[in-house]
RNA sequence: GGGAGUGUGUGCCUAGUGGCGAUGGCAAUGGGCUGUAAACCCAUGACGUGAGAAACACCGUAGGUUCGACUCCUACCACUCCCA
């Protein structure tokens, strides 16, 4: 049921083109995958995720399984029917919120108690049970349990991160049920090349469908995260997907894709949509701005999606600024449609043989450095606590 | 003409009833957001300062009472309401 096949490879990059299979139907890679945490991508219906380009969504185990919960959805015929989205869905599995909701929880070398943050009930998430919500959920893609490392954090605890994760990757692979699902594993380490190294190692001999990178943005400079995430890519088995988790801006897109990440997901298309900010073929727009109140030009001239096509930045600043929910619905919409356009180019630059020059296009339109060109800084950030943190042999 | 009430910082509303160098909200402007506790969060807006003290300024205006007044008293100004 599962299947990944690559169709081209790109010659002067790691870029790769290829189609992933799955119970729901199949996506073109590099995907993106718009986040749909509750069971719905905030501020879209299914129809208009489709008409953006969507090919797939994320849902997550945690918020799902507090409310309505795992049972209930399994109850009224899985998540696909549910949200009244027919395509590929991956779950993540519960894991990143052991680290974005770190106050509410207390962790364990088995799992995690965390306190729901909807009612302050006590909740235990662990390897079996995240397998077990996601298997009620019917999600085509099922991430492993894992401990997204925080940053800073020194070599110790990233290691003993890793080692959790590790841990909790065997507990998913024993209670996962196969079926029509896939399982992905979640490669750890932290900053540290080496650790990324060990847990490429011992996680690609396991028998997981696909692998992501974790612990990747999640307050690193972008000096610290592309050498690492351009050390990492490669260690994954060439012939399964890549997954690249929580990432990010279209220049992260381009960079990952250069390096062989095959799949993505982020909150920013649509987090930034709600909060007034998008992406357009001239770079980032802010629609709140002053600047906007008369300007009659499209959000983004170049892109024909339904709010480009209909309407000013003047009336979307003032949808904006009047609170109108239409403004988060006409903002997501662009936002997605202009990822969803931005993936497509890029399948289709690699197609053609002209990747590189998409991604230096890209790369300027948003004025970001090439992953390639990015090298780690000599010496740990002050900000982390651990003065032995510049690990990598001092290439310099 | 008589009576009652209300005036708070560069826009609007507001807390405050003797120790206040004055609360909060909205609006405004700018910034942020990377496996979503986010239609959210942060910053800025009397004078002055690197910081603190003194000086000086400060709740319609002008006086007064008081150790001390946005707060109490008097007059005036403006606005609102009621009765003629």
């Amino acid at each position: 049921m599962f299947k990944f096949a690559i169709s081209k490879k790109d010659h002067e990059s790691g870029a790769r083109l290829g189609r992933l299979h799955t119970a729901h139907g199949w996506v073109d890679t590099p995907v993106f995958m718009a986040v749909g945490t509750q069971g719905t991508v905030k501020g879209m219906t299914p129809v208009q995720l489709r008409e953006a380009g969507v090919g797939m969504v994320l849902g997550n185990t945690y918020h799902l399984m507090l409310r309505p919960t795992a049972e209930l959805i399994a109850e009224l015929g899985g998540l696909h029917r549910f949200m009244g989205w027919d395509g590929p869905i991956l779950t993540d599995s519960g894991g990143f919120q052991v680290f974005s909701l770190a106050d509410l929880t207390k962790r364990t070398d088995d799992g995690v108690t965390f306190r729901s943050h909807i009612d302050g009930a006590k909740h235990w998430l662990d390897a079996k049970r995240s397998m077990e919500v996601q298997r009620l959920l019917g999600s085509d893609v099922v991430m492993a349990f894992d401990d997204c490392t925080p940053y800073p954090s020194t070599r110790e605890q990233t290691e003993a991160s890793m080692r959790l994760t590790h841990r909790w990757a065997d507990m998913s692979l024993d209670h996962f049920q196969g079926g029509q699902q896939a399982l992905f594993g979640i490669v750890q380490g932290g900053m540290f090349p080496d650790l990324r190294e060990e847990s490429a190692r011992v996680l690609c001999e396991k028998p997981f469908h696909g692998f992501a990178i974790g612990g990747l943005s999640v307050g690193e400079s972008k000096d610290l995260m592309y050498p690492i995430l351009r050390h990492t890519a490669p260690l994954l088995p060439d012939e399964k997907p890549r997954y690249l988790m929580g990432v990010g801006t279209p220049a992260d897109l381009v960079n990952a894709v250069s390096v062989g990440v095959d799949m993505f997901d982020c909150v920013m298309p649509t987090r930034n949509a709600r909060n007034g900010y998008a992406f357009t073929s001239e770079g980032a727009v802010s629609i709140k701005k002053a600047e906007n109140k008369r300007s009659e030009k499209a959000l983004d001239p170049a892109c024909s999606c339904y709010t480009c096509k209909n309407f000013s930045r003047a009336y979307l600043n003032h949808v904006f600024k009047a609170n109108e929910i239409l403004s988060s619905v006409l903002m997501t919409y662009h936002n997605l449609a202009y990822y969803q356009d931005l993936m497509a180019s890029m399948r289709a630059a690699i197609q053609e043989g002209r990747f590189a020059e998409l991604k230096s296009r890209i790369l300027s339109t948003y004025g970001a450095e090439d992953i390639e060109t990015v090298n780690a800084p000599e010496r740990a950030p002050t900000s982390s606590p651990n003065p032995s943190v510049a690990e990598e042999p001092s290439c310099g």
